[in-house]
RNA sequence: GUGGUUGUAGCUCAGCUGGUUAGAGUGCUUGAUUGUGGUUCAAGAGGUCGCCGGUUCGAACCCGGUCUUCCACCCCA
């Protein structure tokens, strides 16, 4: 079986009724971003190594898709790192180029490479592929869309709370209700972690915070034990497991948990008028809540960071994060650009999707009508037909070849077809066409020029 | 990157402690039905049992490797 084709792992095929639907999802996410004025743009699949590594942590380069050099790469390399056999030091010499990670990092290079052509604020969405050397699961492949909203320049909290509405936006065009925004803020973290004594743990200490749904809080704290968190601070941490309630009460209790701390109070202050703020002017079918758990992404995050977690029983990681990173941009040289943004998990949105049943049926729906063939006489005139039908935007066609009868309609069948013409000898004769509406068995003769009756139909 | 799991017809899956020509359902082709599909009936095609190697008189089944799938870590969308 070595000669049977595959494609790598974590990597897919989409077939033709599943482009469909992916495209269903990108054309209303699209959309809103439009209607909120995000611009389009786009980045190239791979940028210089020098671009992505260092970015996203020492787990993060690992899972980078190096590219190797080209022609004769190995000669150049000297002996001594050859022979080192050591493939950190040997890479960077065969591999100048990467495949792109995320769409966050690319931007902010964007930004900076044309920071005297942009007119700040700048807010931009990017819908592209992103890759990942991760190992596969299901939801998380090699290869996926990433679909981001950005607003750079503009240190407004309303950024977020617009960024919250775009969310509940595209989630209730897509008819996707119960949906749960997760809202936290880095500099609570922060707070909490200086009001602890465990500042500089802040890594540690959020990292296992932010397994407290998955693993309980003894095992949040076994593995708080494990970084070498002290006692003391875990039981100055202990009203953070407990916390509960409405989005006010938490934060009241918040409040005063973080009364000793500068940063963490204003975390509780801008966490306060992005929850107030969106209360006030409601959502639409999500779900805004307080998690002081969530602690993703923290090595640009700054400020707000939020994800989203499908509706209630499905079982799915989330399907889209995001937050405020205030100094993006400087690490390729532009300081104090503050940006902040959000991102769409479209593969996993899409598989959400499949399992509960809510992509529209008629998408499905490939060809309106199709002309049966009856040889080359009918065919010519089953031809002037579909012209017009085309023009009255119908998906029409016409079976390419005489075959029987039955074998036409099994394919419009199996096609989901909902109306199939039928032009054969009689009706030649008689300048009409016969339409079979395929759900219900019905059929219809028409006179050729009667065609705007049954086009009124649509 | 660590540990485990999976692979048999286009698809979903049976296949006993290793033993002759590897099965079912569905789909496909043909016919009943040469101008009528989705129902029914009949017949037919389709598999070097993921791949490579080993053990054995004999391997879909046992062993090793490899690829793939899914899962738990890690991390993340």
């Amino acid at each position: 079986m070595a000669q049977k084709p595959s494609i790598p792992k974590g990597t897919r095929d989409f077939s033709p009724a599943e482009v469909l639907k992916r495209n269903y999802i990108f054309d209303l996410v699209k959309r809103q971003f439009q209607t909120f004025g995000f611009q389009p743009i786009e980045t190239p699949s791979f940028e210089n190594s020098e671009t992505l590594m260092g970015k996203y942590g020492d787990e993060g380069d690992r899972l980078i898709f190096k590219i190797l050099n080209s022609g004769d790469f190995i000669s150049k390399v000297d002996d001594v790192t050859y022979s080192s056999k050591k493939s950190s030091s040997l890479t960077p010499k065969i591999s100048e180029k990467a495949l792109r990670y995320d769409l966050t990092v690319p931007f902010a290079r964007y930004v900076v490479m044309h920071q005297n052509e942009i007119d700040f604020p700048f807010k931009r969405y990017q819908i592209q592929p992103v890759w990942r050397a991760d190992r596969p699961q299901k939801g998380r492949f090699r290869e996926f869309y990433q679909c981001d909203a950005d607003v750079v320049g503009a240190n407004s909290l309303l950024q977020e709370v617009e960024l919250l509405q775009l969310y509940d936006a595209v989630f209730t065009d897509l008819k996707l209700t119960g949906t749960t925004i997760k809202i936290n803020n880095r500099k609570i973290l922060a707070g909490i972690a200086e009001v602890i004594g465990a500042k500089h743990q802040l890594v540690d200490f959020t990292v296992a915070l932010d397994k407290l749904d998955k693993i309980g809080e003894e095992g949040v704290k076994r593995e708080m034990r494990e970084k070498g968190i002290s006692e003391k601070a875990m039981e100055l941490a202990g009203p953070l497991f407990s916390l509960s309630g409405t989005n006010l009460q938490q934060l009241d209790a918040l409040r005063s948990l973080l009364s000793g701390s500068e940063q963490g109070g204003k975390g509780v202050q801008e966490l306060e008028f992005i929850v107030k703020t969106v209360e006030e002017l409601g959502l639409q079918s999500a779900q805004l809540t307080i998690d002081v758990t969530l602690a993703r992404g923290l090595n640009y995050y700054t400020g707000a960071i939020f994800e989203v977690a499908a509706p209630e029983g499905v079982q799915m990681g989330s399907i889209g994060g995001g937050g405020r990173y205030d100094d993006l941009t400087g690490i390729f040289g532009l300081k104090d650009v503050s940006g902040v943004g959000i991102s769409f998990g479209l593969d996993r949105i899409y598989l959400v999707l499949e399992e509960l049943g809510y992509f529209p049926e008629a998408l499905e729906r490939s060809l309106d009508v199709l002309c049966l063939n009856f040889g080359e006489a009918e065919a010519l005139v089953a031809l002037r037909l579909l012209g017009k039908l085309r023009k009255a935007g119908l998906k029409a066609d016409l079976y390419p070849s005489k075959s029987k009868i039955q074998k036409q309609l099994k394919y419009a069948n199996n096609r989901n077809v909902p109306y199939v013409i039928l032009i054969g000898e009689e009706e030649l004769a008689n300048g009409s066409f016969v339409v079979k509406n395929m759900l219900e068995g019905t059929q219809k003769e028409y006179a050729m020029d009667q065609l705007e009756d049954f086009i009124a139909l649509w």
